[in-house]
DNA sequence: GGTGGCCTACCGCATTTGCGGTAGGCCACC
DNA sequence: GGTGGCCTACCGCAAATGCGGTAGGCCACC
């Protein structure tokens, strides 16, 4: 059931070097084969059509010259929708990975990693998972603990609980459910929590919630 | 720098069987020492007090009877702010991984794996990374990013209007009198926005618009 | 000439939301 | 002991929203 023919994967990262020690090493797997190699989102964007696969991984680098691996990546996923990507960077910061996975990526290692990782985590994403460096997977996971909404003082655990609910564009029913709750009594948090910030519908707090008003 | 002494773990799983055959693997491994075996919350909260160190780690059936491993979650948490709380369970559904990454669990592992896999869970979690299982991983960032959409070319020009309406949080009459339009003129082209960009509701769109899946 | 998308505008109906109350239990502070 | 905040939960009512239609005019493509 496993396939024996190698894994098509691509490897986009802009130091020659590196690109060259990575290629090296991770094409000389049995399992993996390098189709695609480039120093660019632009290089890569121009190398596909050439392709009779395509990649069914793709090693992106964040830090690219020009368009960015973040920036390249709704574009890629758009053309290969099928087509996992994996983030390769030094950037362990929470809005880098944050835009990472919102844009579609399946697996974020970091470059401080051994090369066995980097071979472990391109297999682990095509067989469905997802692949995280452990800084990473920390990070991925702080974003349920504390409520990214942090005004501290003003609302409650609960009201921020809910608001929490609210801003996952979940309606007032669906917020019961998740928090084990009585509708009714979602719905006076939530006329409270509109009374504290002062807005008065879920559109006017989610659109303020997005600018970072919040 | 890293530890010489044991680590300290806590066992909390109901089944009589698995918490014998989990506690045996698990104590015979030298860097691991069971400081506490329960077979439910109420167990494990009363037997805290007695030890002398807390446990550095808690392994956590999701599935106990009485108080769930959910419930006490947040208590525990409470009580031993700095101890990493690694759920073990059968259940892989979307809800209760989201409640237990919600209540401060660090790690996430599921009941079907080698026994090995627990223990790497265990110390992986007690240097600091975020144990899952491969699903469960999946489903972490399935929360980020469902993609069914990129929509360049996807909306019509008045239809980009109208949602560049919704996003500033005004209402269906508000960007009516915004765009000189009337209102069921937008409720029609909100219709069809939310058709093609697959959602159902304002709250939704907006959620995912604030995740720049827009 | 037909097909199909887009823009406009309306109807009807069910559900959700916003907003005003009330109310009991709990807990902390004075 | 009173006051006030928080959490819970309910009632009622008006407005907004979601969803299914229909429909005419316009324009482009085949």
């Amino acid at each position: 059931m496993t396939s024996t023919a190698p894994l098509r994967l691509a490897l986009v990262e802009d130091d020659p070097e590196l690109r060259q020690l990575y290629s090296d090493y991770l094409c000389r797997q049995p399992e993996l084969t390098c189709v695609l190699l480039a120093g660019s989102a632009e290089s890569f964007f121009d190398q596909l059509p050439d392709l009779l696969q395509a990649p069914q991984v793709v090693l992106l680098d964040v830090g690219l010259p020009g368009r960015s691996g973040l920036d390249a990546l709704p574009r890629l996923k758009q053309l290969l929708p099928d087509t996992e990507v994996v983030m390769h960077t030094v950037f362990d910061d929470p809005d880098r990975i944050y835009q990472a996975l919102c844009r579609g990526a399946s697996g974020y290692v970091l470059k401080n990693q051994p090369l066995a990782e980097l071979k472990a985590a391109v297999l682990e994403v095509a067989r469905g998972g997802a692949p995280m460096s452990r800084a990473v997977a920390r990070q991925v996971l702080a974003h349920f603990k504390p409520m990214p909404t942090a005004q501290a003082g003003l609302l409650s655990v609960r009201e921020q609980q809910v608001l929490e609910g609210m801003v996952d564009g979940l309606s007032d029913k669906q917020v019961a459910t998740r928090l084990g709750l009585s509708p009714d009594t979602v719905r006076t948090h939530v006329k409270n929590i509109y009374r504290k910030l002062q807005v008065s519908s879920r559109a006017e707090l989610l659109s303020r919630h997005a600018k970072g008003q919040l």
